[in-house]
DNA sequence: CGAGGCCTTGACCGCGGTCAATGCCCGTGG
DNA sequence: CCACGGGCATTGACCGCGGTCAAGGCCTCG
């Protein structure tokens, strides 16, 4: 549904009625499976992606082998290997799907030249950028305040949603916590 | 000096010279001796620092009273409690002065105002969020895989001026450390 | 039906946090 | 000028959180 993407944009932007038609045709349907992988590790980040139903995350791999899940998406949000998609070099970073799901694509390239056509996009960049930051910083504060059990309680309290939709290996390393820890901790 | 802060902006900005000049009379002159507290928990950040010479942190404290530090800044950088910056709410970051500082100030209505004047000025407020959220991620990265030690290897390796230039007990909260601990990974 | 992935449970143990005592350096004031 | 006090650094003893390894059960899907 296209009208998802346009709700988010009227929401989100300062963009007029008719710059939201603009950019909405610069954003492509597409859809995909469990599992789809949408960027891999060394691959440049080429696209944004405004999802309007499904779930997808970002994670990276540490040197051991450990997966390390950065950001979980949800319906009605924003997601892109943000390092990558920044900075045009290859992602330490992969992009997968977690369950079925609709999104809408915008190229680097539309997304940099809608920046210099409409001051609001330019806007609406910067709020994405200052989201993600506050994000980042947020998580950090966590990590290093917070248990392991206090961190998964904090989730189970704030963003249950999580907790219902995603499996536990995928929580496990979205929370800094081992798979097996975290399955302790659940059975308190 | 005032020629430091226009280096900077000729390196790290798109303005043109004239603008240059016309963006440096926003920034006023300041000199703080070490121990000064910039801004405390609770206020609202309405400064930005570009640090000409000398040394700024920020930090905040846990619940059990601990401090963390998020951002050492050495002479050259720029430096400001960002989360407060940006979102104008009340602070939960300090801003301390670790060395007698020189720095050049300017205000957040006047650097949101040169944002509408000059579109690099745009660019470069975005560039400074793309940076600090690169940074924030490594710093994520760097905690969910590195032990204490690995942490305070890479920054001697990386960074050798936080450890000749910070107390052991504020490089301690930055590597997120306790301090005990620290002193015992650098006696080997 | 079998295979592979996910989850759970158990036993073990090491990193790094906590608490406490002591030493050292430095600025400040009598 | 020296004595004192406070902050920082070091060292020791202790221990608990959560990581690691291993085994077993339970799904789902081909």
């Amino acid at each position: 549904m296209i009208g998802t993407l346009k709700a988010y944009l009227r929401i989100n932007t300062d963009l007029s009625e008719s710059e939201i038609e603009t950019v909405a045709i610069f954003f492509k349907p597409k859809a995909f499976n469990r599992g789809t992988i949408l960027l891999s590790q060394g691959e440049v980040c080429k696209d944004l992606y405004f999802l309007s139903r499904g779930c997808i995350r970002t994670y990276y791999l540490t040197k051991q082998g450990h997966e390390k899940t950065r950001y979980i998406a949800f319906n009605g949000s924003v997601v892109t290997a943000i390092s990558s998609f920044i900075s045009q070099l290859p992602s330490f970073e992969f992009v997968d799907v977690l369950e079925k799901s609709e999104v809408y694509v915008i190229s680097h390239k539309d997304f940099y030249q809608l920046m210099c056509a409409l001051p609001a996009w330019g806007s609406f960049y910067r709020r994405l950028l200052e989201m993600a930051y506050l994000y980042q910083n947020k998580k950090i504060e966590d990590l290093v305040t917070l248990s392991a059990k206090e961190r998964y309680d904090k989730l189970l309290r704030e963003w249950p949603v999580y907790i219902q939709r995603v499996s536990n290996k995928i929580l496990a390393s979205y929370l800094n916590i081992r798979e097996e820890s975290l399955s302790r901790i659940k059975s308190k």
